[in-house]
DNA sequence: TCGTGTATATTCACTGGTCAGTATACATCA
DNA sequence: TGATGTATACTGACCAGTGAATATACACGA
């Protein structure tokens, strides 16, 4: 593998062109001639490095999982407020992201419906493994939280929230769609709360 | 047009077939001649009447747009109860179909998915305004529901909890997720609502 | 230190197949 | 006879994947 300090591995780089123009274009859209050109590359030695075109679209997804993850947990960690505010800044971090012009959605949802005729493809089981974790890690704040036996299905309400926002705003490409999701989601976790904004504002009756 | 009464108008015909074969494979995955095929004619008849595969995609979607909102009407209408038990029906009817497994999504989304990369593709912008048009519609029903200044946003939620659920649905294929969207679509109506149940049904304090 | 073998990495040129779209001609019917 | 509709057969582009040869790096024995 000859390279200088500046050049990354060529499969790196391989990978890393991969993802821009999936991303950017589609799966199916690109082809893997583009992908080679873009990375610097003969085809051939992009055969070298991967079986298949299948093969580099689940390299290409399986390097977006942990980053993507790790951005949720940011924006999560940096927000001030309870539980139902660092979810809601999940959803107006992605709406700030969703404006800019070359936004283009959740790659692992647009992968599964690019790949919807061939189920057991490997791309789609990353893409299920990563949806999973967002979720586990969403049950897992909720459960700190104290909302109990709620944690499972608010967990899985957020998750569609979240996704059907990604689905919405590549639609209609208007990113104030987010801002009623996490409105939507904060009101679903409050509820939740073990110190419930919407019951606990109300008057407590005498004879409690 | 040649035919007898037991057959379609040849472009109905084509445009069934096409419909069959796009949301059963994907656009990209089917290629005119098959859908030809699949019609029981040539590809230059199919060419006689659509100028090109991407006006036979947007004559496709354009027939689904009617029928998918009456159908949504019709699952509304038949459900009794207050407007968060009809809107709650929507999901559980959904997730009926998503049990069959040739279930495949929503047609819509797809479409967009797979045109990324051709931003005003005439079948976005039939999507688009599909979408737009279950929204005025869910807008209607909660402002007759008198929900007041809620109903926009409420519409909006519901939208994103059914595509949310269009998109989880067609990853994961559990469609218990559908039911998690109807218990968050419920709830947030039902506390926009005038004899909101989340607060009525505690106990009134005395002194009100 | 000089070969020499071997695994890794890369290139050029090619194949077989598919795809969207078309040129041309024939048929049917008002 | 002219508009509508259908068929056969084709074009040119593209695409996933491959064959065969070459270049580089490194290990090891003489």
């Amino acid at each position: 593998m000859l390279m200088t300090s500046s050049t990354l591995p060529t499969r790196e780089r391989i990978i890393r062109a991969a993802g821009k123009l999936f991303h950017g274009e589609g799966i199916r859209a690109v082809s893997v001639d583009a992908v080679a050109e873009k990375a610097g590359v003969t085809k051939r030695t992009l055969y070298y490095h991967f079986r298949s075109k299948d093969d580099l679209i689940a390299a290409y997804l399986d390097t977006r999982d942990q980053p993507n993850l790790a951005l949720f947990q940011r924006w999560f960690a940096e927000t001030e407020g309870d539980v139902a505010d660092k979810v809601a800044s999940l959803f107006s971090n992605l709406a700030r992201a969703a404006r800019h012009p070359e936004w283009k959605g959740c790659g692992f949802l647009r992968t599964s419906v690019e790949l919807v005729n061939l189920p057991g493809h490997p791309a789609i089981t990353i893409g299920r493994a990563h949806k999973k974790r967002v979720e586990d890690w969403l049950f897992s704040a909720f459960t700190e939280a104290g909302v109990g036996e709620n944690a499972l299905q608010l967990a899985r309400q957020v998750i569609l929230l979240l996704d059907g926002s990604f689905a919405v705003v590549l639609l209609h490409r208007d990113p104030s769609y987010m801002e009623a999701a996490a409105d939507a989601a904060s009101r679903l976790i409050r509820t939740a709360l073990p110190g419930s904004a919407a019951i606990d504002r109300l008057p407590v009756p005498d004879y409690l």
